[in-house]
DNA sequence: GTCTATACTACGATAGAC
DNA sequence: GTCTATCGTAGTATAGAC
């Protein structure tokens, strides 16, 4: 749906008489859903990130060790981002085009904030009790936060420059399977001490 | 100038009209300059991306092993994302709104692809010379060459989000030091064999 | 809940005077 | 090389009939 649209464009990029037409209503019905363009985008941000949130979230209570429970909660991330296309774009743009956005944020645009915040909370305790317990080496918890997003969200959200460099489909299952290994055996080798 | 207003909002974010304002010419004047938007577009990101290649072309050349040119490159690389705080931010859009852009390029696109692609086929030789000598482990070099970008385009781009992340502003010079510390130490110990 | 019609603004782009 | 004026289109948003 829209979904696909900002991901190829971004918010400014597309109007709402493009999105009422791919969904098939008038322009004027959209707006009777959606009170803003504002509205509408905080909206499928929101419903992205709750995909994301719900997809990793159970990698982090598995009963294993921190290095198992890292590698399940990639896992999750790549297969999400795989299997919807528009997602990490939009994952990405959400985060990178934060500025200039509000005035006041959309109650969907906290509540996809607040996904955000849950999935890094997450993440960041696995890191700190996999470094506590000696299993990680101590590195800076936030800047490896941003090294995984990095890896996961950029990789995915890159698009034709992605298969142009990879020299196949970014999202062929050869290639996701390939992206598993190599994040997670960097982070064997990079994190695990 | 433009490079900000672009690295803010992307291609269908600025008018025409905001950039003249900007430069302090009129709109048409503009036009005078750039033929089409698109034009402007393309001499904005061909810069970019030039200054960059001539930032980290040099530490290929270096007297030195693949790990020490590995990390004067991304220094150098580093150094110049953080200079600029717009450069990281129009070249991930560069790199992630590369469809749709064009029916066919204007001349400084092109210019500029044939920039990323210096850039990468440098590091691109460089990684696989230092697997053949055994210094670097056998890794996916396309899989690493998206994991660097990501490490390092990615994380200047990510703008208040990286600050809220960090606890730091993303450019201060200590937040910079660490982030150089931070990838550095993860290819020392997951790429280096 | 969807439609037509409309208001108003901004957009990219062009023409032509200076 | 810069300006004013203008074109045509599309932008967000609203009002009101059905």
């Amino acid at each position: 749906m829209a979904e696909a649209l900002f991901a190829r464009r971004g918010f400014a990029g597309v109007g709402m008489r493009e999105v009422a037409d791919v969904v098939g209503l008038g322009k004027s019905s959209l707006f009777h859903h959606f009170k803003t363009k504002l509205h509408l985008y905080g909206e499928v941000i929101a419903r992205v990130l709750g995909r994301i949130e719900e997809r990793v979230r159970p990698a982090l209570t598995i009963d294993a060790g921190p290095a198992e429970k890292l590698d399940r909660w990639l896992d999750a991330l790549i297969d999400a981002l795989a299997e919807q296309p528009a997602t990490a774009r939009l994952l990405l743009r959400s985060l990178v085009e934060d500025e200039d956005m509000p005035p006041e944020p959309t109650p969907e645009i906290e509540s996809a904030e607040r996904a955000i915040e849950s999935i890094l909370i997450g993440v960041d305790g696995l890191l700190r009790a996999g470094i506590e317990a000696g299993v990680f080496r101590a590195v800076s918890v936030p800047h490896m936060l941003q090294t995984l997003i990095g890896a996961t969200v950029y990789h995915f959200a890159s698009g034709e420059f992605g298969d142009e460099l990879l020299g196949h489909p970014l999202l062929s299952t050869e290639e996701v399977r390939r992206r598993k290994e190599a994040v997670k055996s960097l982070l064997h080798h990079g994190l695990v001490a």
